[in-house]
DNA sequence: TATTGTTATACTCTATAACTATA
DNA sequence: TATAGTTATAGAGTATAACAATA
């Protein structure tokens, strides 16, 4: 076994640096197969964010970017090209006329609906070499190591501003 | 459960959205270690790739390029500012005239040591909560991801230009 | 006085094309 | 004719500061 053999092989074995690169891999998966229906992956994110929200709850930008970890200025143009796009609007805030309330429309909940058939197939893709109980222990270690450094759930850092 | 839980609980179940999100987790933490270094980790990416050339063997900026998925427009600024931080230098390529010939210099070996301390400290610190076996479970799952989707080893896409 | 949404600005990254010198 | 390195340019993304309206 060369040098050159020995060290790849141990970057290989560096849990750290195959995390980073199938991450980066994962994200770019995931960009493209939702790029056909219009949205990047931080729109996603803002969509499922509302639409995760409780019935009669109403949110605003402000409360969007702290949800998701992203800067309050980034969410202005982001919902700008949501509305752009048709999937949501900006109505009038119930208790607070500085903010916006901002609603899914119809056509959002079909783009969510393609959307979430583009996650499910990226996650059958990325674990078909792998049998249920191996993609459920894999889960398991990767929550294990989100929970021990403090990352919330459905936070994704990448998509922070 | 309300369905904000459920929908949040299902992110948290799929490998593709924890791989993206600890990947960026992972690359933002290794960006943050290397940093009093003074080097990034596409640089670090250079460094080591140069380190595991065999000796003898001279690399050009375009054979570097190739190896790490990066544009050779790209590789140019990067040994730039390698070159300014003292860490490599170009030299006459020994048998294509129109090619540098990239060299580490002695600084280089120092600071890869010292980067791969911070990547053993990273190492240690995303695993902290696991056992020894488990760790090699995680490893493996990983490492047969990146075989199945065909992903070279230690070329991360996240550096690709 | 603090907060919501907005705009402007600058800085970094990235993608593309084109140029030169050599092969 | 193709390749190695370089430069210029434009676009995207990000970070900071500041502003008007409202709390």
């Amino acid at each position: 076994m060369t040098d050159d053999t020995d060290a790849l092989a141990a970057l290989d074995t560096r849990a750290a640096f195959l995390l980073s690169q199938l991450g980066a891999y994962t994200a770019q998966q995931f960009a493209e197969r939702l790029a056909p229906l219009g949205i990047r992956p931080v729109q996603f994110g803002v969509l499922t964010r509302l639409r995760n929200a409780d019935t009669g709850v109403e949110l605003s930008q402000q409360q969007l970017s702290e949800a998701l970890g992203i800067h309050r200025n980034v969410m202005v143009s982001l919902i700008d090209s949501l509305e752009e796009r048709g999937l949501v609007q900006r109505g009038a805030h119930p208790s607070d006329r500085r903010a916006y309330a901002i609603r899914l429309t119809d056509a959002a909940h079909a783009v969510l609906g393609e959307a979430t058939a583009a996650a499910d197939a990226l996650e059958e893709q990325l674990t078909v070499g792998l049998s249920e109980s191996e993609r459920e222990v894999l889960v398991a270690l990767l929550r294990r190591i989100t929970v021990e450094q403090g990352i919330a759930a459905g936070v994704h850092p990448g998509l922070a501003g």
